[in-house]
DNA sequence: GCAAAAGTGTTGGAAATACACCCATGT
DNA sequence: ACATGGGTGTATTTCCAACACTTTTGC
């Protein structure tokens, strides 16, 4: 049994006069908050993640993520997705939290705070100007190093992932709204970075019932091509199944 | 194909001179920051979470969670274990972060963004002196109401509990170190809302192979007294299974 | 001896895995 | 014709779900 030592002095954030807790909330007491994105894509069969050089000289061998300070009047998800349109020009991005990274030591300019958000992008719909500002697709099994703490941040978001896309179906958005069920299948093995067979693999998302044919098929691929398909988010909604079990 | 339209006037957090970057870390560009944390503990075949009124006249009424601002020369998650021994008195809890609520309407104090974490707490160890702070355990099915959106840390907490508890043997926080398989079994019932089969919840949890036989039987219980099991942490470590499977 | 929960096995169905052959297309 | 990947089925195994009776203890 442990002895409880409430500290008397300490008063609790929602125990205090509103008056007080206004002039706190205005006072000192606060820090910089930033949004870090971790932008992922699918290119050549190879998963990528969205980078910038930093301007900073000090740093300026190293990349980092996109990112920028939440503004005082702005949601923080509205900062994320922001960010998102300033460096793809695109709205309509998968956008999701990851975590948020809070050490005091963690930014060389003083206290921020980053919240990181996993976003998921289709690179047909979106041709960057790379070379434009500096941003640049690397395969995530190259990143070595990155400004700060991103590498961390990256590593976080790629487990994210990696966990997310069993359980839900994201992958979708990395994909051209047509593909073939070899694209897909490329994209699981690049995503959880190993080989699947082949056959089980297009049971397993038949069985599941939201792959729409299109009645289309692969073009210019020195091969037989494969059908097309789309995903029916509508069905996936209907179909899915209230997952339940204890697993560890 | 979407056009891509980069905002030229918005420089990137990390593409600017330090010293500018510094003096926008340190402008106005700052918020509040707070953690609030959901407590579970388990008593009497219910699950409980920690809440304390509120103190602020206007919503006297309402319950809250336990949180308070980050200070600034305080690591995050230090802040979140400063608030668990100052409520608690215990050091060893089982801590998690879980998510970051960042609208800017959520606190009527101003703006302040507050990082979630869910807390296991083992009640047996821990008598909470709840009549001197206005601290109580509230059955979660019980929970209507809190002050701000602090209903809807809650519920997210809640849910991540329900999941999280599926994937990763955290519910052993929440027991005495020694339990009987009818505690263990109560407790997940308890937690996923639901009756679970006896005989293949037992035989699920041996074949786990980390639950240890300590020997010792249930005292004081009016029926056939159960064995006594321990959670084995390095047990699971060495057997876990690294899962992979796509379940959607 | 009765109430109350502990403890234990088997069976059928579903899902996951492993595995090999023919087909359609481009060159 | 051949190289390349598309497309398909089956047998095996593993895991999960459903289900009922005997045992031990306190009262």
């Amino acid at each position: 049994m442990t002895e409880v030592k409430t500290d008397i002095n300490s008063k609790h954030l929602h125990s205090k006069t509103l008056k007080g807790l206004q002039s706190e909330v205005q006072s000192i007491n606060r820090v910089a908050l930033s949004v870090d994105c971790v932008i992922f894509g699918f290119d050549e069969n190879k998963l990528k993640v969205l980078l910038i050089r930093s301007d900073l000289k000090k740093y300026q061998k190293k990349f980092s993520l996109l990112g920028d300070l939440v503004k005082p009047e702005e949601d923080l998800e509205a900062s994320a997705y922001r960010i998102l349109k300033q460096r793809t020009g695109m709205n309509d991005l998968y956008l999701e939290q990851v975590h948020t990274f809070g050490e005091v030591s963690r930014h060389p300019a003083g206290r921020v705070v980053s919240v990181a958000y996993c976003s998921l992008i289709n690179v047909q719909h979106h041709r960057l100007k790379t070379l434009d500002n500096d941003l640049h697709w690397h395969d995530v099994d190259s990143i070595k190093e990155l400004l700060f703490d991103h590498k961390k941040i990256f590593d976080a978001c790629y487990k994210w992932l990696q966990k997310r896309v069993q359980e839900h179906p994201l992958g979708f958005s990395l994909l051209p709204n047509k593909f073939s069920l070899r694209e897909l299948q490329n994209l699981y093995e690049a995503i959880l970075n190993k080989k699947l067979d082949r056959r089980n693999f297009r049971k397993k998302f038949f069985s599941m019932n939201f792959l729409v044919d299109t009645g289309e098929h692969e073009q210019n691929v020195p091969h037989r091509p494969g059908r097309l398909y789309k995903f029916d988010y509508e069905k996936y909604e209907k179909n899915k199944k209230t997952w339940s079990g204890i697993d560890f």
